[in-house]
DNA sequence: GCTTGACCTCAAGTCGACTTGAATTCGTAG
DNA sequence: CTACGAATTCAAGTCGACTTGAGGTCAAGC
């Protein structure tokens, strides 16, 4: 056979087959056939789960993620999408680099508590309420273009 | 009166009431008083709230943010603490800036599909499997450092 | 033929940081 | 005095991405 067992696919992609079954459910992969009730892998599913892992460490949800594959199976990420997203990483990058800053300042600063380092009070000034770790700009997920839960994968 | 309601409180930090309350729930601030039933605010809780927002920006969690707070109420946030955060950011940044090159170029890139385009595919090799998108080093949190709910604020 | 262990399904639990809702209690203005 | 609105408590719900557990099935090796 070519196909491969959710074990085996667990072991080389490193996803759990909890994982793997979750993901099937919500239709991000899906498995060719079942041996008996065991779901049977097309190896294929190792560079969709690469993909994935890929769109996961870009900050991209599972749902946004499941959006970017056409119907054939192909990716099918929008250049836009990309470089939209880029962007977003670039605006995190600058938040988190003012924050780096200040916080080596703060701890390099010699006034005897922090809330008496004049840095560290701007700081309290300018980065609160901006919420910086990781908000990408989603734009308006209508719900539902995932089926929450359904009866079999796609 | 020198002291605030929640609704004075909640305008002036932005921070929901309900967020207040729960926030007094888990002890990172207190109410001084109360007025028949209602909390009475020391206005010393809007610079508490506004380090909780800054540690909030910098990825710590509330948990960690509480025990930043020493028993005098004053904030003491060990120097290297802050140097490690910083670490944590500056790393974060790395990848962060690994992965918008690598999306821009995809962007950008001639080949017919993304899974043609080299760079895509030795992304697809390095990027994938490392938790990028805001996984601070947390030291092994032993639970309980904070006890879910207790009766009523610290 | 029997055991073993990998796999199955489905429901429920987890985590963090809150929000929401229902039922109730007050303080204050009219 | 009464109504109003702001607060209160407590339990439960939310979100995303899974994990966990109980109880059941099945293919392969001995």
């Amino acid at each position: 056979m070519l196909f491969l067992d959710i074990g085996e696919v667990a072991e080389r992609s490193g996803v759990p087959a909890s994982a793997l079954r979750y993901y099937e459910e919500i239709g991000l992969i899906r498995s060719e056939a079942r041996r008996g009730l065991r779901r049977q892998y097309d190896p294929d599913v190792l560079l969709r789960l690469s993909l994935i892992g890929l769109g996961k460490t870009a900050g991209f949800s599972l749902e946004e993620i499941a959006a970017m594959f056409g119907a054939d199976g192909q990716p099918n990420i929008p250049r836009e999408q990309l470089r939209a997203r880029a962007d977003d990483l670039q605006r995190q990058m600058v938040g988190l680099r003012t924050l780096r800053d200040a916080l080596r300042h703060v701890a390099d600063c010699r006034a005897p508590t922090h809330l008496e380092c004049p840095s560290f009070r701007a700081l309290l000034k300018t980065a609160s309420r901006r919420p910086l770790v990781y908000r990408p700009s989603r734009p308006e997920t209508e719900k539902k273009l995932l089926p929450k839960r359904r009866k079999s994968g796609l």
